[in-house]
RNA sequence: GGGCCUGUAGCUCAGUUGGUUAGAGCACUGUGCUGAUAACGCAGGGGUCAGAGGUUCGAAUCCUCUCAGGCCCA
């Protein structure tokens, strides 16, 4: 069967969707998994893409990645999982939801009814989980998807009616249950698809987790002072504000008195940007070794410090400087000494357990005391310090034993004991504050000031401080010394080293990601796991009323026995809020009632649990065996670290004591084109259905694998357009090349010995060198690629393909295309043939994981419908063997070589201004063979059908080696480096002279004849041997000579009569060719061509007639004016003017 | 302040263990070719390889410091 037409002109996008319905109709996946179940396995663990919108281009970045690899893997013969996660729970979902309800607090929840909300926050997993779905799918990405509409379904049901009993279809077989029970088991073995980390299992490995770590001693109740966002009430972790959380923010900043007691007339200047904290300030902080100036202006007096000055408005006279130390222990009168907060014994917190051996009010305490952090960037040098309030002000405060006020509630919601102050919001009060001081006669100055503020990361309110109580994971201690002087018990009690250990095992691509993670491991706090939030995890910890005593649930089997109420309006439910809540246990100290704490937990257990949950740790040990721990995952770099990376690597730890993952490749950022970061409100940012549709996903994926990884990628549709110029249209052009001439010729492969996983065959023979080194190179890329891969190295994969593809269309198929034009079948035509469509169908299996969709189009003409037992997709073909055999290094060179005389050769011809139509007689070359292969080209010896090449590219009739030192060149004697540096050494410079200075010709003679040399350096004779000279040509200047790197290239300028003529033969084909195209010929169609002319034109038509009748198929050639009807234009040939005429025949 | 990454042509980027004249693509200019034509070939301009110092016969490459940008931690 001949293959079917292919146009060059060609619509990918719209290819891509038809291939698309081809792999679902054809169950494409489906047949790989069967294909390669029971290979060596090669674990992936997908991690789990937020499903909070619509994907983004980045994802598609990681994605390609991660596609690419399975598929490799699974061409290499391996069996994968193909399960690809969304993370589901989280403060992020709780705050898209709380948007589309348009609520404004927590308040609003809590009225609106949590149940209510948490299924809207499940609904709104499954819809964006939906839309994820379809785009990945368009990506190419292969996993086993569910079907997005049924996603969405699942998800109207649970606002429907949570608990009606529904069917759902799933990938791995349908299952039933209340809509809840449906959801809360997405994933799961027997429902098949993607994982959800709200599914129950999730949630219950987490809490076997939890429970081992709490067994260990490192779960802990902590207070500590937290960043804290007012609008979603809820502290944020370290591990989520460093990277999103800072805005640039102006804020009125006040400077303010502080009046000395006992110093009548004397303050000190004080200086924040955050007024509302001055309503619990406790004490005031000073730089022991800074310098504090007492400072006169008008009648007051004034301390603040020497490098700050600068802040004071108007005339001053310094009278005395001192040390910040001389201060310490001064007190002061603080700002709201009037109000009750600052009254009360230890201050006021809701936490009493903090302040109840503190004996001292704010009033009382007020002091003046020492701090090593002071510094005099910003301020007055003198920091006012509320312990309720910050967290350097906590920990001195505690240092110090002070009172601490904190003065706002959960929604930032000033509290009680602060008279005319409770009740206003933190945002609504520097203004009253500010009058207020004036009134007191405190304010100095109020200016504006800019500065990094942290944020919310996710509703981008400005955070607050606050003193709170959260559950902690402690990581132990830091010690002083380096890692590999620890002791045992050290590291036994510290989780920090045991992670370091484990953090060792993992290969990390590119390498720098372990000292990245080291460093992190090295710095991070105890991982603050709960928030006081609805939607996640809801923390297994029971807490008895009576005598506070806790208690961690490892499972939901050990709940439901340790349960003495709410165990009924629990079962049935997910491990979720309100239902779980409902349990209470019985304490086992003091026999009082157990309640679960109303936080749930921190996101990144929910997602670096996964390595367990997914792997049926808990069910199926054997399963998790087989796949544990991954042989791979992939992220990118910025932020993963102390989030995904770090979550799996601590739960494992835990767990195991184990990597979870064998090897992690992480990439960079990706950035808009012009290398800013992709934001909506910039308009530069470029959603992934706008870019699949516009550019192609093919186009994209080559985009994202060829880009080092370490590097942000710059993404756009001008790096775009380039990809498909440069890779997609010549492919795509070769391959059309390809099935038009094999049509016409009905041309098929022969199928001897197919063989389904290696459909292009074994190595055509050919006699030709230009297909043996095609070959070459196909097998020499397929190497590398192959390699490259291995080393998880894409971007050295597309590096070694790019030049091949370049050598296909622009060297193979131009200089072969004659031998598909030519009309008869002889051996040459058939090994053209034969190569071209080996090459073709090898590369399309090279390029399958890279450009899926494209690879899959040209695997279906040319094989898929071809032959009896093919596979049925090109992807479910085994990854291509490179025929070592065939890569004729030596052939590769000479090609090399070839192309470089005619590249050279043309550059000549431009000097001299001689265009490449002109026939000339000869192109002399001189190849410097020292730097060249061992191969005869010293003494000039190319194949002969690639000095054939050479002499049609460059027009010439032809080529001759010139071996000596002759008009086109002279020589040079430079040492060879590597061999003689050494030998010489500081001496070398002096012998590199030396050898210019000695007769280059002679010296050349003898290492020719592979003689040793001796040279004199100063008084000292050398001897050098033969390969320790080189011999360099300098070509001389010339107009006809052009010189690259030993190669020098001339062509014989002079156009006797006979070339000219032939000259205007070949200016007349093109012509007539050119005529050809206008009249709308088709390639083969047969003409007859007619011509009127009174120049000596005429005489080149009946000279060179035959070659003018072959080249443009003419059947006749005539003198004469063409019939009525034939398409006839005027032509001018440099002066000569001629009317041609040509007609169909 | 500490850790990590990056700095090479106008732009985007390659550059193997240190080695002989630092490359590609895009853009620009010139030119050629004309059945890959919404292409292609050849040539040209354009480089203090961020800067300084050091090691070395020899440094874009190794070391130190500085500067700039990015990420992370204090």
């Amino acid at each position: 069967m001949t293959f079917k037409e292919v146009l060059n002109k060609v619509d990918f996008v719209a290819q891509e969707k038809a291939i698309l319905n081809f792999w679902d109709e054809d169950k494409s996946l489906e047949k790989l998994r069967a294909l390669r179940a029971g290979g060596p396995t090669w674990s992936f663990i997908d991690g789990p893409i937020t499903a909070n919108n619509p994907m983004g281009v980045h994802h598609g970045w990681g994605r390609t990645y991660k596609d690419l690899y399975n598929r490799y893997y699974a061409m290499k013969g391996h069996e994968l999982r193909y399960q690809q996660g969304f993370d589901c729970q989280g403060l992020w979902v709780e705050v898209e939801v709380e948007k589309e309800l348009e609520f404004t607090s927590k308040k609003d929840i809590e009225a609106y009814g949590l149940e209510k909300f948490i299924l809207r926050c499940k609904e709104r997993v499954l819809r964006f989980a939906a839309v994820q779905t379809g785009q990945s799918k368009r990506l190419g990405y292969w996993m086993e998807w569910n079907d997005p509409e049924k996603l969405a379904w699942l998800g109207e049901q649970l606002l429907q009616d949570a608990q009606k009993v529904i069917e759902y279809e799933a990938p791995a077989g349908g299952v039933e249950g209340t809509a809840e029970q449906v959801v809360g088991r997405l994933g799961m073995p027997e429902v098949g698809g993607s994982y959800f980390t709200f599914s129950d299992e999730n949630n219950y490995m987490i809490w076997a987790f939890l429970k081992k770590t709490w067994e260990k001693g490192w779960l802990y109740k902590g207070a500590d002072s937290m960043p804290w966002c007012p609008r979603c009430a809820t502290g944020i972790s370290q591990h989520e504000i460093v990277t999103d959380g800072y805005a640039e923010l102006t804020h009125q900043s006040v400077t303010l008195r502080f009046p000395l007691r006992g110093r009548e007339g004397e303050s000190l200047l004080v200086w924040t940007t955050t007024p509302w904290t001055l309503t619990s300030n406790v004490a005031a902080a000073v730089g022991p070794e800074l310098d504090y100036d007492k400072v006169r202006q008008g009648d007051e007096i004034l301390y603040l410090s020497k490098g700050t000055l600068g802040t004071l408005v108007g005339e001053h006279e310094v009278l005395e400087t001192l040390k910040g130390k001389d201060m310490e222990g001064w007190t002061y009168d603080g700002p709201f000494d009037d109000l009750p907060a600052a009254q009360m014994q230890g201050g006021r917190t809701e936490l009493k357990e903090l302040i109840e051996d503190i004996e001292q009010s704010a009033v009382e305490a007020h002091r003046v005391i020492l701090w090593d952090e002071v510094g005099e960037d910003e301020g007055t040098g003198i920091v006012h310090i509320a312990p309720g309030c910050g967290a350097e002000d906590y920990h001195l405060g505690r240092e110090y034993g002070l009172p601490i006020i904190v003065p706002i509630d959960e929604e930032g919601v000033i509290v009680e004991g602060f008279d005319w102050l409770t009740g206003m919001g933190v945002a609504e009060v520097p203004e009253p504050i500010f009058e207020n001081l004036k009134g007191k006669g405190l304010l100095y100055n109020v200016t504006a000031y800019t500065h990094r503020y942290p944020t919310c990361w996710r509703c981008k309110t400005e955070l607050v401080w606050r003193v709170v109580d959260e559950w902690f994971i402690n990581m132990g201690q830091t010690y002083d010394k380096p890692r590999e002087a620890l002791t045992q018990a050290e590291k036994d009690a510290s989780l920090r080293y045991q992670i370091m250990d484990v953090t060792d095992q993992v290969r990390w691509v590119p390498e720098f990601g372990h000292a990245r993670e080291m460093d992190w491991l090295r710095n991070m706090h105890d991982w603050m796991i709960s928030k006081k939030r609805y939607w996640g995890l809801a923390l297994p910890i029971w807490v008895c009323e009576d005598c506070e005593a806790h208690e961690v649930m490892g499972s939901e089997v050990e709940l439901k026995a340790r349960a003495v109420a709410g165990w009924d309006e629990f079962q049935g439910h997910t491990p979720h809020r309100p239902y779980v809540d409902a349990v209470k246990l019985a304490c086992q100290a003091c026999e009082g009632k157990m309640s679960r704490i109303p936080d749930v937990g921190n996101p990144w257990l929910d997602a670096g649990i996964v390595a367990f949950s997914t792997l049926r740790y808990r069910q199926d040990p054997d399963y998790w065996k087989k796949w544990y721990p991954a042989d791979w995952i992939s992220e990118s770099f910025p932020g993963q670290f102390r989030n995904w990376f770090y979550s799996l690597l601590a739960m494992s730890t835990v767990l195991t004591d184990e990597a979870p993952f064998k090897e992690l490749f992480g990439y960079a950022l990706l950035l808009a084109e012009d290398g800013s970061e992709m934001h909506k409100s910039a308009g530069n940012s470029i959603e992934f259905n706008e870019a699949a549709d516009k550019m192609g996903v093919d186009v994209m994926r080559w985009l994202y694998c060829g880009q080092k990884p370490e590097n942000n990628l710059l993404f756009g549709y001008h790096r775009a357009d380039e990809v498909r110029r440069r890779l997609l249209i010549p492919l795509w052009n070769v391959y059309s090349f390809l099935a038009t001439y094999a049509r016409l010729d009905e041309w098929t492969p022969t199928w001897v010995n197919f063989d389904p996983a290696h459909p292009e065959g074994s190595t055509p023979e050919s006699e030709n060198p230009l297909d043996r080194w095609m070959l070459a190179r196909l097998n020499q890329t397929v190497e590398r690629v192959t390699e490259a891969l291995d080393a998880t190295d894409a971007f050295g994969a597309t590096l070694a393909v790019e030049p091949l593809i370049d050598d296909l269309t622009n060297w193979y198929v131009r200089r072969s295309r004659r031998r598909f034009w030519r009309s008869e079948q002889d051996g040459d035509k058939q090994a053209a043939y034969a190569t071209l469509y080996h090459v073709l169908v090898k590369l399309a299996r090279l390029l399958a994981p890279f450009t899926p969709f494209v690879a899959e189009e040209i695997y279906q003409n040319l094989v898929g419908g071809q032959v009896e037992g093919a596979r049925s997709s090109v992807h479910h073909t085994d990854w291509p063997l490179a025929d070592g055999k065939a890569v004729d290094e030596a052939l590769i060179e000479e090609m090399g070589l070839a192309r470089q005389i005619a590249s050279l050769g043309l550059s000549a011809r431009g000097n001299a201004g001689i265009k490449v139509r002109q026939p000339l007689a000869a192109v002399l070359v001189h190849v410097e063979n020292a730097s060249r292969s061992p191969s005869e080209f010293g003494e000039a010896k190319l194949h002969e059908s690639l000095i054939e090449i050479i002499l049609d590219e460059l027009n010439v009739k032809n080529l001759r080696f010139v071996t000596g030192a002759t008009e086109l060149v002279s020589y040079k004697l430079q040492p060879d480096n590597a061999k003689l540096g050494p030998r010489f050494g500081a001496d070398f410079p002096k012998l590199r002279a030396a050898l210019e200075g000695m007769d280059a010709a002679a010296v050349k003679a003898k290492v020719d004849a592979g003689e040793s040399v001796v040279v004199k350096v100063g008084k000292e004779a050398h001897e050098l041997a033969a390969d320790e000279i080189l011999v360099k040509s300098e070509p001389v200047e010339g107009l006809a000579v052009s010189a690259e790197k030993g190669l020098t290239v001339a062509v014989d300028a002079e156009i006797t009569v006979a070339l000219k003529a032939e000259g205007l033969a070949r200016e007349l084909v093109r012509r007539i060719q050119d005529m050809r195209k206008s009249a709308d010929f088709n390639i083969e169609d047969r003409i007859a061509t007619y011509y009127q002319t009174e120049s000596e034109l005429g005489k080149v038509f009946v000279e060179w007639g035959d070659y003018i009748k072959a080249e443009t198929l003419s059947e006749v050639l005539e003198a004469g004016g063409a019939p009525a009807g034939a398409y006839t234009e005027e032509l001018d040939i440099e002066g000569q003017k001629l009317t041609v005429g040509v007609e169909r025949r």
